[in-house]
DNA sequence: TCAAAGGTTCACATTGATGTGAGGGCAACT
DNA sequence: AGTTGCCCTCACATCAATGTGAACCTTTGA
């Protein structure tokens, strides 16, 4: 598929796909006339993109990451795919995904009890004194 | 505390943390010599901010949900402090916090995997063809 | 008293992710 | 053929978070 169809498939603006490529996250190949051609796979890869970036990772540890989600069926790991300062850069990262989950559970309870207790009328000291 | 004593304790440079207060996220007393006085508290709340803006979230999507992390004992649940605009805001917050931490925990996973497959020596094209 | 350390504001630079537009080629349809 | 729409590259602008430094005042300690 052209870079227009994956824009409108993922919501993806059409410049950030080429600056995914630029980032080395997107590898399209080159029909004849220079269009970027897509495989199908790429929907799935650019809302992963699009989540890691939300999620405050930046292209550069996307780009290391990005790898290992191709499913672990098909892994090929050669060597130099995953050497061993690699390996440990991927725990370190999981390391910090995982802080980050962390973080954000705690936030949203947090949230969702401030929530539940404004809800369940505990407005002591205004609005509804009858 | 003074500025720098807290830029100590958090590891947040001082610049950082007199921008936060601009964004409407810390809100130090003043010495009579014009320095801020921060309370031991802004430690934590300093960890918090820090925490969400490695999660992606902006200074201004903090702003509205911080007041909900002064834990729910001490909640002075004003209307204005939490008009229904407010409170469905913030459960779209809740909602897109969700995602991410859904993001996060797949992607988690997958390169747990990958480092699992990769570890129990399951290199199957190239590298130990024997 | 003098120097060093740390505080203040103000302002400009940088970085990563994005927006926007110019200038030009290719493709499809009337 | 000409128009419309999509693609290309290149470049400059923007925005939020952060770095850096100047110019100046306050506290501290030799």
């Amino acid at each position: 598929m052209k870079i227009g169809e994956l824009a409108r498939r993922t919501g993806v603006p059409a410049r950030m796909l080429r600056y995914y490529e630029e980032q080395g996250l997107l590898s399209p190949n080159r029909a004849d006339n220079g269009y970027r051609a897509y495989p199908d796979s790429a929907v799935d890869r650019v809302r992963q993109i699009r989540g890691l970036l939300d999620c405050g990772l930046t292209t550069e540890i996307i780009r290391v990451i990005l790898p290992c989600l191709d499913g672990p069926d098909h892994i090929y790991l050669l060597p130099e795919n995953l050497s061993p300062q690699t390996a440990e850069l991927l725990r370190r990262e999981v390391e910090r995904i995982q802080q980050r989950i962390d973080c954000l559970t705690r936030n949203r309870d947090a949230v969702l009890a401030y929530l539940a207790a404004a809800q369940s009328g505990v407005a002591p000291c205004a609005g509804n004194h009858h």
